[in-house]
DNA sequence: CCGGGCATGTAAAAGGTTACATGATTTA
DNA sequence: TAAATCATGTAACCTTTTACATGCCCGG
């Protein structure tokens, strides 16, 4: 396998709740309510973490406990009620460093680095290449770890009697074939 | 979004707890023990699943109590003592079952119909073509959606001022590619 | 006026990670 | 003989899903 490397700093680093930066990320982007934070996960968000709205109204009252959010009230109609959240300045530092802390890779099929991508705005953002670097690195190193894989494996391509596993592991390297691809466009966009 | 469609039968449908499922078809391969488990996900499956050796052993516990697996007592040196589990007609048949089964499509990252085709060891399975024309057909929709999406956001290409936003839809674009184009090499092989 | 969507919450259960705990065996 | 690996288990904690619960608003 890949070893990790890089860390985050030597105290500490509490990490993990991505749930609770995303939403910062989101209302950062502009104040929004639960409800509408609820939606986001079933668009394009969708695609790479999601979450229910029973998970997203008790994190919104724990970072305005914490400070980094505050809201006002609305009103629809006669009585229909709801809170818009605000990112405060302290939510907006947790959010930046967030995105600055280089992101450690999880094995379990949650991409936390593309959570943070989806907050950077701005093509010129000087974040984006060291971002994408190491990303690229880290990819880089799976890929080629994958293929010897495969060709260890399955040196004469589709094994009859072990197709499946074939499959998957075809599918593996494909699948990072497609990162890695992705990873060097962007940054040849940038 | 997609509708999920296709239902695997009106009564109930258990589902869910997918590791007792990954368990009972790598013991269903050889007998073997919950320390050699743990390994399995270190490897090609850890691609697409893992687990814990604190999620696995007390689980093969529940699936010897269902009687799915038995295990012998296996000794090394003088006293190191192993349990090597077998599977049971029982756990066969809830294997295959669940094999079988019409895979709904998770929204969060999980991949279940790849180890269920981990578990298809031979090219000439008639389950074969049925399950991978399903899956084709939720990720021909799914790429279609998603194709849709991006050029309906950024008619243009590459938006600077939405940088981040753009990257990862044209990410979910072609890693659904990716997932497309598998499916058919594979239906092609067989 | 009714059904679907808007809007917000809590509770219980399940799934998953980290930490605790212990001890044997092999390899350098 | 010390470190790495083998081997199995439990406990505490965190994350995520499903279910419970309530009520308003708008369009047909």
């Amino acid at each position: 396998m890949i070893s990790p490397k890089r860390q985050g700093g030597s105290f500490k680093m509490a990490q993990k709740n991505i749930l609770q930066f995303i939403i910062l990320g989101l209302i950062n982007d502009h104040p929004q309510t639960g409800y509408e934070l609820t939606k986001s996960f079933d668009n394009d968000i969708g695609e790479f973490w999601s979450a229910k709205h029973s998970q997203i109204y008790p994190q919104l009252k724990t970072l305005e406990e914490k400070q980094y959010l505050t809201h006002t009230m609305e009103v629809s109609g006669e009585k229909l009620e709801r809170k818009r959240y605000s990112i405060t300045p302290a939510g907006q530092h947790l959010l930046t460093a967030w995105i600055a802390e280089p992101t450690i890779n999880q094995t379990n099929g949650k991409d936390e680095f593309v959570l943070k991508l989806y907050f950077i705005h701005d093509q010129t953002d000087p974040r984006l290449t060291t971002m994408l670097e190491e990303q690229l690195q880290y990819h880089t190193e799976k890929l080629t770890h994958l293929k010897n894989q495969l060709s260890k494996k399955f040196p004469d391509g589709g094994d009859p009697a072990n197709f499946g596993h074939y499959l998957i592991l075809s599918h593996a390297v494909s699948r990072e074939t497609e990162y890695y691809d992705w990873l060097n466009d962007a940054l040849k966009q940038i």
